[in-house]
DNA sequence: TGGTTGACTAAGT
DNA sequence: CACTTAGCCAACC
């Protein structure tokens, strides 16, 4: 198919998605793409987007903790890429979870 | 083909 | 309230 020739890629397309200030959840993530249960594939495939175009800083667990600040380069990228947007985080927890969450499922 | 891994999530203790 | 267990899925070896 033209959209995409791995699960991978869809996320990818999803996460590209992500507003700016807003962030979302691989569980959302999973869910907009008809599989609510491959949350952890979401999160591996994040794994592989560091060499995309894939803001996957904009990507937490479903409590808006900050699980996958160990594969950026500095154990503070993620969280200064997201405060630098304006969204507060303590603690490597996001702030305010609610307000900045973003999902495709609705928004989309 | 089969087993292991992981940036998950929900439920149980 | 923090830790443990179990389920589910896609990629990798």
């Amino acid at each position: 198919m033209s959209e995409s020739s791995s699960f991978f890629e869809k996320c990818f397309t999803v996460a590209r998605q992500i507003p700016y200030g807003r962030v979302t959840t691989y569980g959302a993530i999973a869910r907009y793409l008809a599989s609510p249960q491959s949350a952890r594939a979401v999160g591996y495939a994040m794994t592989a987007s560091h060499a995309k175009d894939v803001p996957a800083y904009r990507v937490v667990n479903r409590i808006g903790l900050l699980t996958g600040k160990h594969h950026f380069e500095g154990i503070n990228l993620m969280q200064q890429l997201l405060e630098n947007e304006g969204i507060e985080v303590k603690n490597n927890q996001i702030q305010n979870f609610e307000i900045v969450f973003w999902d495709p499922s609705k928004e989309l």
